[in-house]
Order: structure tokens, then C-alpha cells, then sequence
DNA sequence: CGCTTTTGACCCGCGC
DNA sequence: GCGCGGGTCAAAAGCG
């Protein structure tokens, strides 16, 4: 393990970047599907903690789910009125202790200035690498995925799937395994695919602007700013042992990057 | 007082 | 054309 701080959780995240069609009216949105893995705390989460990043999500609707035993959450972003991020949240079930969040859309504003903070480190630290710095899209709903960097990326980092054995697993590609600096005590597993992988192939170095950061093997450790807003251990405990929406937590910074990765996606009207 | 959560109803798309 | 399932909206209640 490198992660110093990260001594009692092994995070692992999958995200599963999917472009969809709702069966609604969206024609084709992005989604991008998260497996989080919560080991022991499952017992411990009242309901499925959504892992937010650091954006306030208000929860508008719960259906309970046809074949599943664990009904699914609603939840859209309420940082700010004009977002149209959304996400799912639901259990695997499978895998009682495997949540699969599925954000739909991209947020349309910069968010928190942890974020920020966040974001601006990482710009600074690539801002060469990458000539587009656009934050994000207003219209992220028509978004064609074409974020192959993972791909780069599970050739030097295989992993090993927990949750792999869902319905919708089949459509996982990649996984990849997130250190926490400040470990939550969520097994966090991101995985990414793309059912639809097309030449869009985006430079390397964007890709390492984004994921790069994140998954590359040291992901927080080398940004200091992740660990300055990284709560206390303990702290972190208690989030997750009551509730879901902290924004506080290392691990989430990952999935908060993935966010930023998504909404940093620049559009291609195909 | 404002915001979030909860719950039921309604609407829409898809499959048969 | 009908039924099923999923997703969203709206109203009410609770909490900070």
C-alpha cells in the first residue's frame, strides 16, 4: 500500500462511464455508473449512502426497483438551481454491500471552492497539458462519452473486480482501485466502460490531466490540497455511519474528480 | 423560515 | 392496444 494514510480501507471504486438512453425522454445521456463497494459499513448505512462528491444532492424521488429488494434513489444536484446533475443511487443486488451510484448528466457550475481548490490544483499542475480548461458544459446532457484514458490505464494498473458480477457488469471494461489518504470506510471500486467507444480517442495527456491524477496509483497523495480537506479519520467514520452526503471525504475526492473529469469532457456534437 | 426528505400519483417509453 | 416498469413531479411533514 502507498497510501500512508490509508492504512485500515481499501478503497475501491468502479465507474462505469455509460452513455445511455434513458427510457425517458432523454435521448442519450451520459451516465456514468459507480460501484462502492461498502464492505462492513454496509450493515452500518442506514439506506445507500450515495457517496457524494462535494456537491449538495437532494433526493426527489425513490422507486423500488423490479427484481432488486433495495428500492433506488433519486437525488439531484441542489448546489446550484440551473444544475442538471442527477444520480441514482441504489444497492447491487447481488451485493448488498456493493452500492451502484449513476450520475446522469454533469454539473453545470463549479461547485464548492474545496473543489475548486481542488480542480485548480490539478489545472495547475497540467495546465499545460491540457488547452481546454473549460470547467464545463451547460449542456452536458447531450454529451457523447469518448474518455478511453482508462484504458491506458487498466494495461498498467489490473485490478481486481469486487462487484463484478452484476447485471450490469457485463458492460465494465476497466477497474481500477482508489487510495484514500484519509480512508473512508467504504470499499470504493470505479470502473469505467464505454459501450459505445469511439475514435474519439482524446489526447493521452487530457486523460492524464483528469484520471491521470486520480487513478494513476497515487491519487490524492500527491495533492496536498485533497489532504487539506480531508477530515479527520474519525470524522470520516461518522459520516459514513450516518449519513451519506458529507462532502468531506478523500475517497470522495475521487469520485468528485471523476465528476470533474466528466464535466471537463468536452463536448463532441457528433 | 427555508431546505430536505418522504410518499403517492402521474406520465412516458418500451415490449408483448 | 395494453400492460409494465422506470423516472419525475408535487404536496406534506420533519428538521435545523
Amino acid at each position: 500500500m502507498d497510501s500512508p494514510s490509508s492504512p485500515d480501507l481499501d478503497s475501491k471504486v468502479s465507474e462505469v462511464k455509460a452513455e445511455t438512453q434513458s427510457s425517458k425522454r432523454r435521448k442519450v445521456v451520459e451516465k456514468t455508473v459507480v460501484r462502492v463497494k461498502i464492505g462492513e459499513n454496509a450493515g452500518k448505512l442506514k439506506s445507500e449512502g450515495p457517496p457524494s462528491d462535494f456537491w449538495s444532492w437532494r433526493k426527489y424521488g425513490q422507486k423500488p426497483i423490479k427484481g432488486s429488494p433495495y428500492p433506488r434513489g433519486y437525488y439531484r444536484c441542489s448546489t446550484s438551481k440551473g444544475c442538471s446533475a442527477k444520480k441514482q443511487v441504489e444497492r447491487c443486488r447481488t451485493d448488498s454491500s456493493v452500492l451502484v451510484i449513476t450520475y446522469t448528466s454533469s454539473h453545470n457550475h463549479p461547485g464548492p471552492d474545496l473543489l475548486e481548490t481542488n480542480l485548480c490544483q490539478q489545472q495547475k499542475e497540467h495546465q499545460t497539458l491540457s488547452p481546454e480548461n473549460h470547467p464545463m458544459t451547460p449542456k452536458e446532457e447531450e454529451h457523447q462519452p469518448q474518455e478511453e484514458q482508462e484504458e491506458e490505464k487498466q494495461n498498467q494498473e489490473p485490478t481486481t473486480v469486487l462487484a463484478a458480477n452484476d447485471e450490469d457488469t457485463s458492460d465494465v471494461h476497466n477497474f481500477h482501485y482508489l487510495q484514500a489518504p484519509t480512508s473512508p470506510p467504504q470499499d470504493i471500486l470505479i470502473t469505467q466502460e464505454h459501450p459505445f467507444i469511439e475514435p474519439f480517442m482524446e489526447n493521452p495527456e487530457k486523460a492524464h490531466d483528469t484520471f491521470g491524477i486520480v487513478l494513476d496509483g497515487e491519487p490524492v497523495a500527491s495533492c496536498p490540497e485533497v489532504m487539506t480537506f480531508s477530515s479527520p479519520k474519525s470524522e470520516e467514520n461518522d459520516f459514513f455511519d450516518e449519513l451519506e452526503e458529507l462532502p468531506t471525504s478523500s475517497a470522495f475526492s475521487s469520485f468528485m474528480r471523476s465528476n470533474f473529469f466528466d464535466e471537463r469532457i468536452p463536448v463532441v456534437p457528433s
